[in-house]
RNA sequence: GCGCGGAUGGUGGAAUUUGGUAGACACGAGAGACUUAAAAUCUCUUGGCCUCACGGUCGUGCGGGUUCAAGUCCCGCUCUGCGCACCA
C-alpha cells in the first residue's frame, strides 16, 4: 500500500496545474462568471504568514468550488509594492527598491504556488511597474480635471523619523503607524482627493453592501454625518459674525457663551485689551500640540477668555466668546455655541470658568443626571416654549432662516483624502508646476512619469521627497506653454495604486487605457473579495473610485465589491498576537516542509473555526487534520487493493455520500468552511465503519470520487491525486459538482421525541409516512413516558411533524 | 463615553434557514488491540452530580419574562473583544 507523502504529490499536480494553465480565464459568455480575489499582499522580506494562508486558503476553496460548478472563475493576483518598508531597506543599504520588491515578488510567488492556490497568474500586477502605476497617475489626471484632486496648505501629521507627512489612518494613537515616533504637526501644501464630494453617495450604498456588520457600521460613523444647522452670531460692537455648526438648534435659547478653536480665524482678533496676549499665548502653544496630546491630557477642558461678546440672535443676550482646544478647527465651522445645562462638555467647561447655565428643556423628573441631553419640551425659550426638542429643531432653523441668521446644515466627520508622500518610493504625482500656469497635469501621451533612478533614497528632512534633488528629472517643460517648470517631487499614498487594481485584474496588458470597460463590465464587480485589514481606508477608497469611474462612465456599476468576506486573525498558541520578537510565529512554508503539507495547512486554517473569529495556532490541531487526510488516503488504497465482492451496504455507503454532499454544499455555500470539514470527518468515518462488511465495486467507487471532489476546495492536491488513482482521467476543476438525491437520504423510519413538560422522556423510532393519531397514541402508550404522565390526564398533546410530541400535563 | 460583536464541556467549536433531542466534528485525557518495546495505526469511553444498572437530576455569563418547548425571542444586568473617540 502506498503511503500518503504530501511532499511527493503535491509538486507533482502544482506542476501539472501550471504547465497547463489550468486557471487562465478568458471571457466566455456562454458560463456564468464568478471574480473573487483576496486582498493582494506586500510582498514583505519575511513572506507569507499564517495570515496570508488563512486568506488565501478562503479565496481558493470558494474559487475551486465555484469552478467545480462550471463557473468561470476569475482568480487573479498582484503585489502592492510602493511603500516605506523597500525604501527603508534601500535607505539603509543602498539597494534599489525595485530591486529588492523583485526579490521578494519571486519568494511570494513561488509560496502562493506551494500552497496550492488557483491563480490565473497571467494577469499578475505589481503596483510598481510604470505600466501599472502609468494608469494610477492617468486616474490622477482625471481627478484633477474634474476638480477632485487639489492642493491645499495645511497642518499635517509628520512623522520626524520616517520624514513624510501621515494620513489620519496612519497614525495611531498619536503613533506613526510604521516607526511608532510620536508625531508632530506641520504645515505644508498638500495634495487631497476630495472624497467628501462623495460622502453622501457611499453613504447611501452602504445598506445594501452585502458586508460585514461592523465594517458597514464603521464606514457609516467614519464618514460621519450629522444633520444640524449653521448660526450665526454677531460680535458686539464689531462688524464680524461668528458662524458655528450645531445638531441642537433646538437649545438655541441655551446658548449662553461661543467657543472658537485656537485656529479660527477670529480667535486673535476678537481678542482684546489685557485679554491679548493670553490668548496670543494659549493659541500658540494649543496650535503646537497636537491633537493627540490635547485628548491625552486627561480631558481637561482649557481655554481663554477673548473679552469679545457675540449676540444670540435668539434673544439677544450677550454670550462671552472664549477660545478652547475641545472645539476642532476641522470639524463643523470649528466655532461652537455652548449650551451647557444640555451638553456634557460645555457644562465641564462652565463649571470650570463659571459660565452661566440655562435649562430650555424640560427635565423628565427621573432624570438626576447634572446635564439632560435627551427630548423634552422647551421652557425659557420665547415663543417656542412648550414645543417638543424634535419640532422645534426645524421651527427654530426655519425662523433663522427667515431672518438670515442661519440655515439647515450637514456636517461630515469624514475628511478629504491627504495623498501627498513626501518619499521617493511611490508613484510620482503627475504634475507640472509652472511659474505662468501654475498646477498642470501631464499629458496622458506623456504618462508615465517614471520614477528616476537615484542613489540616494532618504528624504532629506525639508519636507520634501529624494526626487527633489534629482535636478535633470525636477526640471522640465510646461505642457502648456512650453516654458521652464518644475515637476511635482511628492509620491501617491499607496492606497492609491491599490483603489482600482480591482479593475486592471480584468484587463492587465491593456496598454492603450486602464481597462476597456466592455471587459471589465464582464468580470467586475468583484463577487468575493477576501481580507482581513483595512476595515476603513482601502475598503472605503475603492468604493469612492469606483464611484467616480462610474460617473466617468467607465464602469457600469458604482460598487467595486459585491461580498465581502472578512475573516479574523490567526493567533500564537498562546492566544497573543504572533511576533519575531516573541518568538512565537509559526511559518505557513515550514509547515508544509515539516510534511504535513499544503493540502493539512490549507485545510487547518479552514477547520479551526468560523471564517470572521480569531483562532490560536494548535500545533496538536493541525496533526489532527493530517490524520483526517490521511485516513481518506488509506480508505482509497484499501478500496483499490481490495476484492469489492461485497454489496450488502450499497444502500448504507450511497445515502452516507448524499447526506454529505447535501451538507457540504450547503456550508460552503454559506462559507462555513469548518462545519464543511467536519462533515467530510463524518463522511469519512462513515465508510470506515461500513468498510468492515467489505467494497462493492460500483457504489464505493463512486463514494470515494464523490470525496474526492467534495474534499477537493480544501485539500486539492490529495484530491487530484486520489482521483486520479481511481481511475478518472479528467482534473477534478473539469468535473461537475456531485448532486444530491434526498430520496436517497430519507430513511424509511425517523426518530420522533417525547417530551412530558418540555421534557425529554423517549425518543420513538417510526415509520416516516406515520399518522398524527397514530404516533400520539404511540407516545402516550409509552411505558416510560406513561410514568411521569400518572393517573394524570394530558391536558394537551402537540406534534410537530417529524421531530416530536410534546405532552403538557 | 458612543457604536458593533461575543460569552456553550478541560480546549477550539457545532446546533444554518423558521424556537423543537444542547455539546456535532476535532484536540486533549483515559482504557484496550497490535508491537520485544516505542512511535504510528485501529477500537471504545469522555459536561457535572446521583445510580451496579435502567435511569434520574442539574447544565449554554447573571436575574427576570414569553412559550407545550428558549443557547435561540423579549426586558434588565455583568464581563469581554473590537472600532471610533472633546465631531458640538
Amino acid at each position: 500500500m502506498k503511503r500518503y507523502n504530501p511532499s511527493e504529490i503535491e509538486p507533482k499536480w502544482q506542476a501539472v496545474w501550471e504547465d497547463k494553465h489550468v486557471n487562465d480565464v478568458v471571457i466566455d459568455t456562454n458560463k456564468q462568471k464568478l471574480y473573487i480575489a483576496g486582498m493582494f499582499p506586500y510582498p514583505s522580506a519575511a513572506g507569507m504568514h499564517t495570515g496570508h494562508a488563512f486568506s488565501y486558503s478562503i479565496v481558493d476553496a470558494i474559487a475551486r468550488f465555484h469552478r467545480q460548478h462550471g463557473r468561470n472563475v476569475l482568480n487573479p493576483m498582484g503585489w502592492d509594492t510602493f511603500g516605506l518598508p523597500a525604501e527603508n531597506y534601500a535607505i539603509k543599504t543602498g539597494t534599489a527598491p525595485a530591486v529588492i520588491t523583485a526579490e521578494n515578488i519571486a519568494n511570494f510567488k513561488k509560496q502562493f504556488k506551494r500552497m496550492g492556490v488557483s491563480i490565473d497568474w497571467s494577469r499578475e500586477i505589481n503596483t510598481s511597474d510604470p505600466e501599472y502605476y502609468r494608469w494610477t497617475q492617468w486616474v490622477f489626471t482625471k481627478l484633477f480635471e474634474r476638480g477632485l484632486a487639489y492642493q491645499k496648505e495645511s497642518l499635517q501629521w509628520w512623522c520626524p523619523v520616517d520624514k513624510t507627512v501621515l494620513a489620519n489612518e496612519q497614525v495611531e494613537g498619536g503613533h506613526c503607524w510604521r516607526c511608532g515616533t510620536l508625531v508632530e504637526k506641520k504645515s505644508m501644501q498638500q495634495w487631497f482627493f476630495k472624497i467628501t464630494d462623495y460622502a453622501d453617495a457611499l453613504l447611501d450604498e452602504i445598506p445594501d453592501l452585502d458586508w460585514p456588520q461592523k465594517i458597514k457600521t464603521a464606514q457609516t460613523n467614519w464618514i460621519g454625518k450629522s444633520l444640524g444647522a449653521e448660526v450665526e452670531f454677531k460680535v458686539d460692537g464689531r462688524d464680524d459674525v461668528i458662524t458655528v455648526f450645531t445638531t441642537r438648534p433646538d437649545t438655541l435659547f441655551g446658548a449662553t457663551f461661543v467657543v472658537l478653536a485656537p485656529e479660527h480665524a477670529l480667535a486673535r482678533e476678537l481678542a482684546v485689551g489685557d485679554y491679548a496676549e493670553r490668548v496670543n499665548e494659549y493659541v500658540k502653544t494649543a496650535v503646537k500640540k497636537s491633537e493627540i496630546e490635547r485628548m491625552n491630557d486627561t480631558k481637561e477642558k482649557t481655554g481663554v477668555f477673548t473679552g469679545s461678546y457675540a449676540i444670540n440672535p435668539a434673544n439677544g443676550a450677550k454670550m462671552p466668546i472664549w477660545i478652547a482646544d475641545y472645539v476642532l478647527i476641522g470639524y463643523g465651522a470649528g466655532a461652537i455655541m455652548a449650551v451647557p445645562a444640555h451638553d456634557e462638555r460645555d457644562f465641564a467647561f462652565a463649571e470650570k470658568f463659571d459660565l452661566p447655565v440655562v435649562e430650555v428643556i424640560d427635565k423628565p423628573e427621573t432624570g438626576d443626571e447634572r446635564v439632560y441631553s435627551g427630548e423634552g419640551n422647551l421652557v425659557n425659550s420665547g415663543v417656542f416654549d412648550g414645543q417638543s426638542t424634535s419640532d422645534a429643531r426645524e421651527e427654530i432653523v426655519a425662523w433663522l432662516e427667515q431672518e438670515g441668521t442661519g440655515r439647515a446644515k450637514t456636517s461630515y466627520k469624514m475628511r478629504d483624502w491627504l495623498i501627498s508622500r513626501q518619499r521617493y518610493w511611490g508613484a510620482p504625482i503627475p504634475i507640472i508646476h509652472c511659474p505662468e500656469h501654475g498646477a498642470v497635469a501631464v499629458p496622458e501621451d506623456q504618462l508615465p512619469v517614471v520614477l528616476p533612478e537615484v542613489k540616494d533614497f532618504a528624504p532629506k528632512g525639508d519636507g520634501k521627497s529624494a526626487l527633489a534633488s534629482v535636478d535633470e528629472w525636477v526640471n522640465t517643460t510646461c505642457p502648456t506653454c512650453g516654458g521652464p517648470a518644475k515637476r511635482e517631487t511628492d509620491t501617491m499614498d499607496g492606497y492609491a495604486c491599490s483603489s482600482w487594481y480591482l479593475l486592471r485584474y480584468a484587463d492587465p496588458a491593456n496598454s492603450q487605457q486602464a481597462w476597456d470597460p466592455k471587459i471589465a463590465n464582464y468580470w467586475a464587480p468583484v463577487d468575493y473579495y477576501v481580507g482581513g485589514d483595512h476595515a476603513v481606508a482601502h475598503l472605503l477608497y475603492v468604493r469612492f473610485w469606483t464611484h467616480v469611474f462610474n460617473d466617468m462612465g467607465l464602469t457600469e456599476f458604482k460598487e467595486p465589491v459585491k461580498k465581502l468576506v472578512y475573516h479574523g486573525y490567526i493567533n500564537a498558541e498562546d492566544g497573543t498576537k504572533m511576533s519575531k520578537s516573541k518568538g512565537n510565529v509559526i511559518d505557513p512554508l515550514d509547515v508544509i516542509d515539516q510534511g504535513y503539507g499544503a493540502d493539512a495547512l490549507r485545510t487547518y486554517l479552514l477547520f479551526m473555526g468560523p471564517v470572521e473569529l480569531d483562532a490560536a495556532w494548535d500545533s496538536r490541531g493541525i496533526a489532527g487534520v493530517y490524520r483526517f487526510l490521511n485516513r481518506i488516503w488509506v480508505l482509497a488504497q484499501e478500496y483499490q487493493d481490495s476484492a469489492k465482492d461485497f454489496t450488502n451496504n450499497d444502500a448504507a455507503v450511497r445515502r452516507a455520500q448524499h447526506k454529505a454532499v447535501r451538507k457540504v454544499t450547503d456550508d460552503i455555500n454559506r462559507l462555513s468552511f469548518n462545519t464543511a470539514i467536519s462533515t467530510l470527518m463524518e463522511y469519512t468515518n462513515e465508510l470506515y465503519k461500513l468498510k468492515v462488511d467489505g467494497f462493492s465495486s460500483g457504489v464505493w467507487l463512486e463514494a470515494l470520487q464523490v470525496m474526492m471532489q467534495l474534499i477537493a476546495p480544501f485539500a486539492p492536491h490529495l484530491s487530484e491525486e486520489l482521483n486520479n488513482q481511481l481511475g478518472v482521467n479528467e482534473l477534478v476543476q473539469n468535473l461537475p459538482w456531485p448532486v444530491w438525491d434526498d430520496s436517497l437520504i430519507v430513511e424509511q423510519t425517523m426518530t420522533v421525541i417525547v417530551q412530558v413538560n418540555g421534557k425529554l422522556r423517549a425518543k420513538l423510532d417510526v415509520a416516516r409516512d406515520i399518522t398524527e393519531a397514530d404516533v400520539k397514541a404511540l407516545a402516550l402508550a409509552n411505558d416510560h413516558v406513561a410514568s411521569f404522565i400518572g393517573n394524570k390526564k394530558p391536558t394537551k398533546v402537540i406534534y410537530v411533524p417529524g421531530r416530536l410530541v410534546s405532552i403538557v400535563v
